[in-house]
DNA sequence: CTTAAAAGCTATGCAGAGTAGCTTTTATGC
DNA sequence: GCATAAAAGCTACTCTGCATAGCTTTTAAG
């Protein structure tokens, strides 16, 4: 049987493509060797284990993420900064439940994925400067811009908002109250 | 062999104390049979599926969590009713993370836990009567204490917020942040 | 004191994770 | 060109978890 030119990062493509399509419930080993034209064991040939899988996925995920908030942050500042990373993180989540959702809540605790959390929080800090906030009160500005649009977002796309009756406003009015916490 | 004495609700329970020691992870069918004493199989003469007996805990939390909040609650009014309501809320998330997580973000969507739920809301709604907000302005008040603690419990408890240095403060600042998008 | 429903049991099927051990492909050194 | 070893595939198997089938035992009710 000729070679499927596997690789983890080729895994990890067809792994967030069927996220994308299925949800992440649906992951299974099974299934991403199935649409990798492989048979299940040899997937281990280059992953070590789906929990393995998994974190080379939030990786892919968090860097994606990143690269979108600091493309939607530069050439503004302050509020008008602010809003835009909540804007686009909200927008990314929506879009992408599936990948979002494989980013765990901890994942500047798991070594793997430590790196890239970090880079993802540095475009939060970033934002947060034209502030002047630093040391503590920087990190309380980053808890709650990340709890607060990391709650909205897991509610939204949870269906925890029962008709989309004005989630547009309920959102705005998300990012105003953050914003009036920051002067 | 003498007979257990099961039935939904004690299935429940002990599934819910299953969850509070070893995680929500560690939820199965045969570690509940285990506790029970019992069968994995005859789990099924009281409960549907796992599925089912999920719904059933996340009614009990939901209710649980209803009763603290409205205890919490009574007595106060405006700021120090919501405070009070955010506090009890996030304390006994982080009391029973494993408890906590049963319930599924859509809960309201969820035939068997959506009179729960609606209850739960209803304990919200009630503190932001002070404010004279009504209709789709309270909709959205709601919106934004919900996806504020959530968000801010899932954090906390995943372990999202690195040290837990001044995570108290942090919280007392999500609080304020609230307060203030009510006036 | 009979009997039928309720509540247990064992056996079985199916799916997913992971391991063992074999075969085939392919890159590399001669 | 060709031998050979590592990489990459495969089948077969184990283990755990969910779920169903069908049998047996307990127990409550007439």
């Amino acid at each position: 049987m000729p070679r499927a030119g596997l690789s983890p990062e080729v895994l990890v493509g067809v792994a967030l493509d069927l996220v994308d399509e299925k949800g992440l419930e649906a992951l299974s080993l099974a299934a991403v060797a199935e649409r990798a034209g492989v048979a299940a064991p040899s997937l281990y040939k280059h992953v070590g284990s789906v929990g393995a899988l998994r974190e080379l996925m939030a990786v892919a995920v968090v860097r994606q993420l990143t690269k979108l908030c600091a493309a939607a942050v530069m050439g503004r500042s302050r509020a008008d900064a602010v809003a835009a990373l909540m804007r686009e993180y909200r927008a990314f989540a929506l879009a992408n439940p599936g990948r979002y959702a494989v980013v765990p809540p901890n994942a500047l605790q798991v070594p793997a994925v430590a790196a890239a959390g970090a880079e993802l929080l540095g475009v939060f800090a970033a934002v947060l400067r034209a502030y002047g906030l630093e040391g503590s009160a920087a990190t309380h500005a980053i808890r709650r811009m990340r709890a607060t649009v990391h709650g909205f977002v897991v509610l939204e796309a949870g269906g925890g908002f029962g008709l989309p009756e004005d989630v547009e406003a309920s959102f705005d009015q998300v990012v105003t109250m953050v914003l009036r916490s920051l002067e």
